[in-house]
RNA sequence: GGCGGGAUAGCUCAGCUGGUUAGAGCGCAUGAUUCAUAAUCAUGAGGUCCCCAGUUCAAUCCUGGGUCCCGCUACCA
């Protein structure tokens, strides 16, 4: 921090297709949230920027599933997810949207200028349209024959059997995986920013200027470096997204990657303008070497953050770069990855429903067990635990038994420290140790270490309590009594600072039962924060305890969610109809019955399965994508129905004569089709 | 498959540039205590530091190989 004049802080801005869940929270918000908490609580000038990624494909695709608009889907989520984080104490000072006005204009100037300055790389082109999805497809959409080996089913970029790099142009014969119709070939025009360009820079600026950035963050950007960098485009042909402003870019966008990033500065941009006295400039923030910029993401941000964004501003010439980006693990449920779409997931509006004014517990929760290296599990049961043995047993206690005693002995007046005793002084000359040390921790972003220094800040009074056992004393000397409690409170004083920035709730109930007014940082240490004769409220408890009852709510609840899931994908939301075809079409496939004979997986791959069949006919061989549904054990003996008369294919070297039919489900379930009863191989279906 | 990260007590995690009796919290056991939300305090048990080889006087740490988990990427008629 030394050079620093001031702190900007951004948090992955969380994407507006579903609400936040705890693996979000533990991942971003709630470190970045605690980081801000103590920056600002040592009084430094910080400013905390989030909003939601409103663009890209997969709200696209929301929308036409639920028959709404793409803006319907982000209105919704974006006002749950603003609301779920204001409720959660995530202290933002702008939480606003990749599609306000401001960001719209500011993203486009961006990228108007890298044009302007010719930073980007034009590339006119031909590129395939799919006119029945009416939209153009990336190159990996389309396959035909490659034209160096006459492989049948080589990519767009690049044929898999030759091994050579291919334009899509150049494939004979191409078909659309979209829509398995005959693209067309029409004039597009994109623009790429030039990675590759950026390489030395990169790698002088991060491998050699930022060695103790954390190692997932450090290997992966060491990882892109060393196998080269290439162009990458900035724009995408598609309809959602915010309008490329170059003539001729009609039906274009800015690929979600190049806006969302700028996000961050343009909601920057809108909170200076709104409260310019307040905030300044927003160049200030962002243009100038004399603030430090942090990112706070997930592993899977990583490259984004520290690659193409720091590209893009270099392009631009007039950007700070970020001076670290802790970038944490992931952290699972009960066990099971999170996932969206299978509803594996602690909700936070739900959370902050089910567990009203528990902020703090979930808080306390996810930084003790946060994923900062590596992937961790978060559990309902250690969720009871954690709040049953450490918050309300060591930190609510403690401050309880302090609060309690000196109302029962002094009135709820803070005594005087009319007898001190060593033991006092040696338990109050720990709290500025506790001090460096969370301050490291945090400057550091070791927030799970950090947290259990404020609690040892808890066990030492709890000890100390224990070790001058006031109530026994107070029946032979008050004075001595006094100065126990004199100290004990000045400890409670302390967690209410030192607990600020993870438990701001908590923190500030505590606060409230002490009569203090304000607390800063620089006072944590102090061992006379509360002055005799101070006049402190009635004791009232900081944590609940947690039933199992609520716990055993809470997974049944998971469990029933993630079965009610997997029932509404089976009914609702069926692959839509079809066109209509005449019979004569469907007359020309040959499907009949075959036995697997052999199986086995095919090397290198995840997902092919290598079978040799009995078809009646002959013996074949064909590949089938169903290694993630069938074992080759499973698959052998089996009677299945294939199409037989389907052009061969070669696939990772090994021709294809044939395709097995699968029934899919919405929601993935893949199975065979077999035959009601075992028929003779070869039988016809029609 | 390629690349990156991870694997240490029952659980969750620390262990800086190779030498520590390998640590902490929770949980568990025993004892003390009763001001406090049956909370607290003390003591203790509990570890092939993922596996195999190598370098070294010495390896949890370094090197090579392997296994499992996660991410990125590729593949996915």
């Amino acid at each position: 921090m030394s050079d620093y004049k001031r702190i900007l802080v951004t948090s992955a801005l969380p994407y507006a297709n579903g609400p936040v869940h705890i693996g979000h929270l533990a991942g971003v918000y709630v470190p970045a949230d605690i980081y801000v908490r103590y920056q600002r609580m040592r009084g430094r000038e910080v400013l905390f920027v989030c909003g939601s990624d409103e663009h890209g494909v997969p709200v696209t695709q929301r929308a036409r599933k639920e028959g709404i608009t793409p803006q319907q889907v982000v209105d919704r989520y974006h006002s749950l997810i603003k609301k779920s984080f204001e409720d959660f104490g995530i202290g933002f000072d702008i939480y606003s949207r990749t599609t306000s006005a401001t960001h719209h204009e500011f993203a486009s100037q961006f990228f108007r200028k890298l044009y302007d300055d010719g930073k980007l790389i034009e590339r006119t082109s031909k590129q395939y349209y799919d006119e029945e999805v009416q939209e153009f497809l990336t190159d990996r959409d389309i396959v035909g024959e490659c034209p160096h080996c006459g492989n049948p089913d080589a990519y767009g970029n690049q044929c898999e059997k030759c091994g050579r790099d291919l334009s899509p142009e150049e494939l004979i014969n191409p078909r659309s995986k979209r829509s398995k119709s005959t693209p067309v070939l029409r004039e597009t025009k994109n623009w790429y920013l030039p990675l590759n360009e950026y390489e030395p820079w990169l790698r002088e600026w991060i491998l050699e200027q930022h060695k103790e950035w954390r190692p997932n963050v450090y290997g992966q950007c060491k990882s892109w470096l060393d196998s080269g960098l290439q162009p990458r485009a900035m724009t995408r042909d598609l309809d959602w997204g915010i309008p490329v402003p170059v003539e001729g870019a009609e039906g274009k966008v800015l690929y979600v990657w190049f806006d969302a990033p700028i996000g961050y500065i343009s909601n920057t941009k809108e909170l200076c303008e709104r409260e310019p006295g307040k905030w300044g400039e927003w160049q200030k923030w962002w243009q100038d070497e004399e603030t430090k910029l942090v990112h706070f993401i997930g592993k899977d941000n990583i490259v984004f953050h520290c690659i193409i964004f720091p590209s893009m501003m270099k392009a631009h010439g007039q950007y700070i770069m970020p001076d670290n980006v802790p970038a944490n693990e992931f952290l699972n449920l009960e066990n099971d990855k999170i996932s969206t779409s299978k509803n594996w997931a602690v909700w936070l509006n739900e959370y902050l429903e089910d567990f009203p004014g528990m902020q703090d517990v979930l808080r306390y929760v996810l930084t003790a067990n946060a994923p900062e290296t590596k992937d961790n599990d978060f559990t309902w049961k250690d969720f009871q635990a954690r709040n049953n043995s450490e918050l309300v047993a060591i930190y609510g206690n403690f401050v309880n038994r302090a609060v309690v005693l000196t109302h029962k002995y002094f009135g709820g007046k803070v005594p005087a420290d009319a007898k001190p005793e060593a033991i006092d002084a040696e338990t109050l000359a720990q709290l500025p140790q506790i001090k460096a040390a969370i301050e490291d921790y945090i400057e550091h972003y070791k927030f799970r270490e950090a947290l259990k220094e404020a609690m040892n800040l808890a066990r030492i009074g709890n000890k100390y309590i224990s070790d001058t056992e006031p109530w026994k004393v107070a029946k032979t000397d008050l004075d001595r009594t006094a100065s126990i409690l004199y100290t004990s409170l000045q400890i409670c004083a302390n967690l209410a600072i030192a607990f600020s920035p993870f438990l701001p709730f908590s923190s500030a109930k505590l606060q409230q039962m002490l009569c203090l007014d304000t607390l800063s940082w620089d006072q944590l240490g102090n061992a006379g924060i509360l002055p005799a004769g101070h006049q402190i409220a009635p004791a009232q408890l900081m944590f609940a305890k947690i039933e199992d009852a609520q716990i055993d709510a809470q997974i049944a609840k998971l469990q029933a969610s993630k079965a009610a899931h997997e029932a509404a994908a089976k009914v609702s939301a069926p692959a839509p109809a079809k066109a209509e075809c005449v019979f004569e079409d469907f007359e020309k496939m040959d499907i009949r019955t075959a036995t697997v004979l052999e199986a086995e997986k095919v090397p290198n791959t995840d997902k092919l399965l290598h079978l040799k069949i009995d078809t009646g006919l002959d013996v074949r061989e064909l590949v089938s994508g169903i290694a993630q549904y069938y074992t080759p054990e499973e698959m052998i003996g089996k009677q299945i129905c294939i199409l037989a008369n389907l052009k061969p294919r070669k696939i990772k070297g090994i021709v294809s004569q044939g395709m097995i039919l699968m029934a899919q489900q919405p929601d993935g379930k893949m199975r065979v089709v077999s035959p009601e009863e075992r028929l003779d191989n070869g039988a016809t279906i029609g």
